[in-house]
RNA sequence: GGCCCCAUAGUCUAGAGGCCUAGGACGCCGGACCCUCAUUCCGGAAACAGCGGUUCGAAUCCGCUUGGGGCUACCA
């Protein structure tokens, strides 16, 4: 497949220097304007820069971007190859890597360089035509039960950079290996992820997107032909040993304390052998062949460059012995059909980037850029897995968290935004999202916060949308009396959880089954009773049922019994709602009404009379 | 074991060699308000993993050590 972007990357040569437009130590929006020259380019930037070597970084200079059709990086204080343009400035004070584009995208940083050049670039990892930005991005979740945490922080990332970047968003079931589906999962992650208010552009329930089929099991063709085609240059072989074969090698090396890898042993059959065994029916595997010389850099935008000794690879396996493909294998080839330009996933597949680098190299692909999001933690500091408790999206929902709240928290685990706020919907996080906020360290996520942050959506949102959140959670019966939304808006505020608001709610709808026993014995007193009663007939009695005329019958019957406010507040909120605890005394009976009220605080006078209270 | 990544309070984080006496948030402790709880407000305890190096100056750059994590499959 051609490179839809080789003929327009190799038109552009431009260099351009102090990106940073808010330095001031930058100089400013100069553009150096120079023909790439093949092998030169170091040096003509250096010489654009006023320095004698491309590899020192010069004061005031934040970094450098080159385009060109062929560009790649050496490690750190190497200096330029021929050939190739190298560059690299961390040592200097800035903490900037190299930055380049082209057919071996690197484009690094750590801090303040934008990710997608301002103008006039062309970038693999990042196109910008004439003002005209490309990102494709995409989330590949294995359908393998239900959608996790980290899962859906990787997946919210993506959409937030595609859409911060006015890109495009695809979703990939990577369904490779039949033997782990797990049925209802594919349904359940796509359901997980849009309740999280993450959408897609392309997937497989999305009618006549352009690179289907977007389900992995689907696209076997492509996979089988690309094999075939690296069988037939060479590049890789069929290999005929048996699992029992591998372990004991493996095994063998262990003993002698050396990395298992695979020794090679079917990498040089002859054609004839190859085609003599497959006709005997022996079940065989695809290997790819992969350098055993040099390095592999991974250019990773969040990370910088990680480089890999070729050596520590062994020819792996692309193809299983019934042909289908091997994880590594399979997203290479997807990523590059589907255009993908960023790959953005989580940290653990940044040790297998080599050999996904591998198959793009075989295949002559060229390379999207990579970022590796940093991992997400269990409180004990291990994978999160089944015994952390909930770690599923669907958990959450169940426990009564806003999944609204869910994507705020997720958004701020390894990432926080420029001005330190922490509430912030899709929306916004959209505008301000970008990679190089992104934080190293992995995290370990904390129920208390994510709580906290649930309480906050539960103030911040709209009276009936907390409303209509709540609904699913209560499970007794609901009058007409008093109004749902009114009692949404007292109860909220005691609430962490839409499972402790119903709970909170209960009292406007049911009158209390039990009284609360330290309240009993600190407020249910016989003389408790008589005050209860001659409120009870006072309220009975009264013509405006609002707060004021609550608070003045209050104050009258204190002074004229001469006892406190607080002596009679107490005894009626236990006697009307069962508990100690709860809304301000005449906001709550305000909203019961007076039917309820009279009756529930007759009701407890009749009990602590006949003393039937702690029964359960 | 080998390779790779990472390292600021219990947790999430700010931090681009001097703006750091290390800032914010959750949680925790104390106080104010109040009819209780909650909210809100005010205050407090709490961190640069260790050791070297570079520098006039290091949380920040380099090295080592330690610790944590990941990968090392015909899993993804």
């Amino acid at each position: 497949m051609l490179n839809p972007w080789s003929r327009l990357v190799r038109s552009f040569h431009i260099f351009y220097g102090g990106m940073s437009d808010e330095s001031t130590r930058c100089t400013g929006d100069t553009l150096w304007r120079d023909p790439l020259i093949r092998g030169g380019a170091g040096v003509s930037v250096a010489r654009a820069l006023g320095t004698s070597r491309g590899n020192e970084r010069p004061r005031g200079i934040r970094c450098v971007v080159g385009v060109g059709s062929r560009f790649s990086h050496s490690r750190l204080g190497h200096r330029p190859q021929s050939g190739h343009w190298s560059y690299d400035w961390r040592a200097g004070s800035a903490g900037i890597h190299s930055v380049g584009f082209g057919q071996n995208v690197g484009c690094v940083r750590r801090r303040g360089i934008p990710l997608i050049p301002p103008r006039g670039f062309v970038t693999l990892g990042a196109m910008t035509v004439g003002g005209i930005t490309v990102v494709r991005v995409r989330y590949a979740p294995s359908p393998t039960g239900a959608l996790h945490i980290g899962g859906a922080r990787t997946a919210l990332f993506n959409f937030l950079f595609a859409r911060h970047h006015g890109g495009t968003f695809v979703l990939r079931v990577e369904d490779t290996d039949q033997t782990r589906q797990v049925p209802d999962s594919e349904a359940k992650m796509l359901q997980g992820l849009k309740s999280l208010g993450i959408r897609w552009d392309e997937g497989p329930d999305i009618v006549g997107a352009p690179y289907g089929p977007y389900r992995v099991s689907e696209r076997l063709a492509r996979h089988r032909e690309l094999a075939e085609e690296l069988l037939s240059t060479g590049q890789a072989y069929r290999c005929f040993c048996t699992p029992e074969q591998l372990q004991r090698d493996r095994e063998a090396f262990q003993q002698q304390g050396l990395p298992p890898r695979y020794v090679g042993r079917c990498r040089d059959l002859t054609r004839e052998e190859v085609e003599a065994r497959r006709a005997r029916g022996e079940r065989h595997v695809v290997r790819l062949k992969t350098p055993q010389t040099g390095e592999t850099i991974v250019h990773d935008l969040i990370r910088g460059d990680v480089t890999f000794d070729n050596r520590v690879f062994d020819d792996f396996v692309i193809m299983k012995a019934d042909f289908t493909p091997v994880y590594n294998f399979a997203v290479a080839i997807d990523d590059h059909d589907m255009a993908i330009t960023h790959v953005i996933r989580g940290e653990e597949h940044l040790s297998n980037t080599p050999k996904q680098i591998f198959v793009y190299e075989a295949l002559h692909f060229p390379l999207p850029a990579f970022a590796h999001l940093p991992m997400i933690l269990a409180p004990d500091r291990s994978k999160v897995s089944k015994r952390h408790g909930a770690t599923a999206v669907e958990e959450y929902r169940e426990q009564g968290i806003i999944l609204a709240a869910l994507a705020n928290y997720l958004l701020l685990l390894g990432w926080s935004p420029p001005d330190g706020r922490e509430i912030l919907d899709l929306e916004e996080a959209v505008r301000v999202f970008s990679l190089d906020r992104v934080q190293h360290t992995a995290a370990i996520y904390d129920l208390k916060k994510l709580e906290w942050m649930n309480h906050q959506y539960m103030m911040r949102l709209e009276v009936d949308e907390i409303a209509e959140l709540v609904k699913p959670f209560i499970r007794y019966s609901v009058g007409e009396a008093p109004p749902f939304r009114d009692v949404v808006a007292l109860s909220r505020e005691r609430a962490t959880t839409l499972v402790q608001l119903a709970d909170q709610m209960r009292m406007f709808y049911h009158p209390p089954e039990s009284y609360d026993a330290a309240g009993v014995a600190k407020h249910f007193s016989e003389e408790a009773a008589a005050r209860l009663e001659i409120l009870a007939a006072r309220l009975a009695e009264l013509e405006e049922w609002d707060h004021d005329h609550l608070v003045a019958i209050y104050d009258a019957v204190s002074a004229e019994l001469g006892v406190k406010r607080a002596a009679l507040i107490h005894p009626t909120r236990l006697a009307v709602t069962g508990r100690t605890v709860g809304p301000g005394l005449f906001e709550l009976v305000t909203l019961l009404g007076r039917e309820a009220t009279v009756e529930r605080l007759k009701t407890a006078v009749a009990r602590i009379r006949s003393h039937e209270l702690a029964l359960g």
